[in-house]
DNA sequence: CAACTAGGTCACGAGGTCAC
DNA sequence: GTGACCTCGTGACCTAGTTG
């Protein structure tokens, strides 16, 4: 940082620790998670995460699994609540599953397209060797 | 080209030198690369030269040693993995690589929507005793 | 007015498709 | 298996609207 700029005041994102951009939701995130919340609930996707429900989620990997990344953001306090910043920082918004998905077997539920694709073109034996392991 | 047509701005591909259509896995590559190179990494295929390692890699020979084609690859710091830089309305940025399969277990590949609806519905026991805990 | 953000925009590229 | 073409999620940027 050249002499005399000011450090970014909102810190790192409370999601994935990129620089924030201000307060989104309640929360200050980068734009990245702030777009990625919103998607998420405008669509109302339902995430599975694969790899044990815990994650790391940094600027680097957030895109690898959406279902820690979403639980990062409900975690951190972010909230749709319709209006501007007023006390949004300690509300959790309590997430609605409107996927057609959900008829879909335990374990397969997925909303994320390609990690669906996954499970399925490889090889049964190998799978399951290596996911249940 | 036509008169007033402005060049393509991503030169050529830098593992085949054909023309580039864009950044792929962090370095300007063709399509024929890109998947190449996608398909290689994902089965994780050895391939090996029968040619003494240097073949040249030009877009009319680039089929002929996939050694020294995934070889170019590497050199010209393809990755699955990590940051690259995009240019974009007069402005560089850091764009982080989305590859939500990379996370996954070695070995697993990809599909479609479609097809994974229905191996999951056509053979339902069978994914479940081996995916579903 | 300035300061701020929700929501929209859209270029970009990862990953999938399918004729060959 | 290849690669030209496609779909769609991402996120930097933009803008309209709110607040003090």
């Amino acid at each position: 940082m050249p002499p005399g700029v000011v450090p970014f005041p909102f810190g790192k994102c409370r999601v994935c620790r990129d620089r924030a951009t201000g307060v989104h939701y309640g929360v200050a995130t980068c734009e990245g998670c702030k777009g990625f919340f919103k998607r998420s609930t405008l669509r109302g996707d339902k995430y599975k995460c694969f790899f044990g429900g815990q994650c790391d989620i940094s600027p680097q990997n957030r895109n690898r699994c959406k279902s820690c990344r979403f639980r990062r953001c409900l975690e951190s306090g972010m909230a749709i609540d319709g209006k501007f910043k007023v006390q949004k920082r300690n509300k959790v918004w309590v997430h609605t599953i409107m996927s057609p998905l959900l008829a879909m077997p335990k374990g397969l539920l997925v909303s994320s397209r390609s990690i669906c694709m996954s499970v399925i073109f490889s090889s049964p034996e190998r799978i399951s060797s290596e996911l249940l392991s």
